[in-house]
DNA sequence: TTAAGTTTATAAACACTGTATATTTACACT
DNA sequence: AGTGTAAATATACAGTGTTTATAAACTTAA
């Protein structure tokens, strides 16, 4: 047998293979990510996966664009949810949504942030779109906040000239917004991402403060800081 | 030959497989740590490693024991070069330290903190006493500043109860401090932390704010939130 | 209808990996 | 001198990603 009559063939086989492989990453932890495994579980052999990826770091840059998706989906519907002049509710609502997505999906989350694939490393212009957009949410408020001079950054280091080109491209997946907004974005983000990854590896010693108690302080201080009055 | 003589033996194997291991994790990424490209190197088999480290976690293991030692060193180091009674040049002494390792030795920095050996799971037992001790330098600091009342914390969330007999287990391998001064020196960790990682791990979208300058922006929100007056 | 060409799978093999087992030899101690 | 232990090798097993050759199923066109 060397083939399998269509009738038998499994429809849409790149689909499944990836959904085995968001089912075997969550059971089993993105670093036990193995196409043998996949192949096995659908039962057809490891090289046919070939045929719909190049590679296995082809494989994981599809699932890390489809998680970068998902993620950017979740802070956007949460901040959607809120008032729309509010604009400190939207963000803080962003924030929450934020590591609850990195609660839920903790794979996920260190498939994308983590380097839990030997000898990976994310191709950029693969992902810029979905990752641009994911960070899109804590951006587009910031950059309301700066527009209605209620942003409050003074002394933020001053955006380095030499990247507009780059720039222009991130906009055009993440939406037209002011590059010192991004910059306050991404500090903001360095914060949360701080806290969620320490959090999600364990990291932290396994005593102390509640996690959401925690959270929600270093959320509010971050809002404190960077909203005027 | 099954054995070598002692004299062409190599003296001190255990720390020299150590040596080669962070040799090729410099070289290569610690992903790429391999036992048997170890005992290439050093023209051994790789089964003769497992006379010094039972598995390949254990060696890993150790690397992140004598990596969090360093760690830990630097820090106090940095501290102490400061006069002793100026707290806030301590810790952003201590901060500006934090960074400077992790951009001089990255590879360690994901290893300790990153998830890069497939697997691998930190044993707690064994790396609390060098993790609690990297960890000392900046709660030394905020341990001081709220004896003397000058540590600005309010709203922040209480310990929770439960955990005293892990504290002391901490305390004995970090110093006697107060379990307060630990829990905001986690989050002030977790700050560092974000904004370190992201950099090292090149996850920021290329473009933008001069890596020095926006970490002494941060280190000093940090400490202006931080610091009474 | 038949022939040619393309798609999609398998089979087999290669070069790796960590690890277990058995074996052999060098050395230390009685 | 003999015995026991320690430290290495040799061999083997099961797993990995990947390459190559091959064959069957399907598609298209003469």
């Amino acid at each position: 047998m060397v083939r399998p009559s269509k009738k038998t063939q499994i429809p849409n086989l790149q689909e499944a293979i990836k959904e085995t492989a968001w089912k075997q990453i969550a059971e089993t932890g993105a670093a036990a990510l193995s196409l043998r495994a996949i192949a096995r579980e659908l039962k057809i052999t490891a090289p046919a996966i070939y045929n719909y990826f190049p590679d296995r770091d082809a494989l994981v840059t599809a699932l890390i664009i489809d998680a970068y998706t998902s993620f950017g989906d979740y802070q956007i519907i949460a901040r959607d949810a809120q008032a729309e002049d509010d604009l400190a509710g939207q963000l803080q609502a962003i924030g929450l949504a934020y590591r609850q997505w990195a609660l839920e999906y903790p794979q996920r989350y260190q498939l994308i942030f983590g380097t839990p694939i030997p000898g990976y490393q994310a191709p950029i212009m693969e992902v810029l779109p979905s990752a641009a957009r994911s960070l899109s949410a804590p951006v587009s408020v910031i950059d309301q906040l700066r527009i209605a001079n209620r942003l409050n950054a003074e002394g933020f280091p001053a955006v380095q000239p030499g990247y507009e080109q780059m720039f222009d491209v991130w906009r055009s997946f993440a939406g037209n917004y002011d590059i010192f907004s991004l910059s306050v974005a991404m500090l903001i983000w360095s914060r949360v991402h701080g806290l969620v990854s320490l959090e999600i590896a364990n990291d932290m010693p396994p005593f102390g403060v509640d996690g959401d108690a925690l959270y929600m302080y270093e959320l509010k201080s971050t809002i404190n800081q960077f909203i005027k009055r």
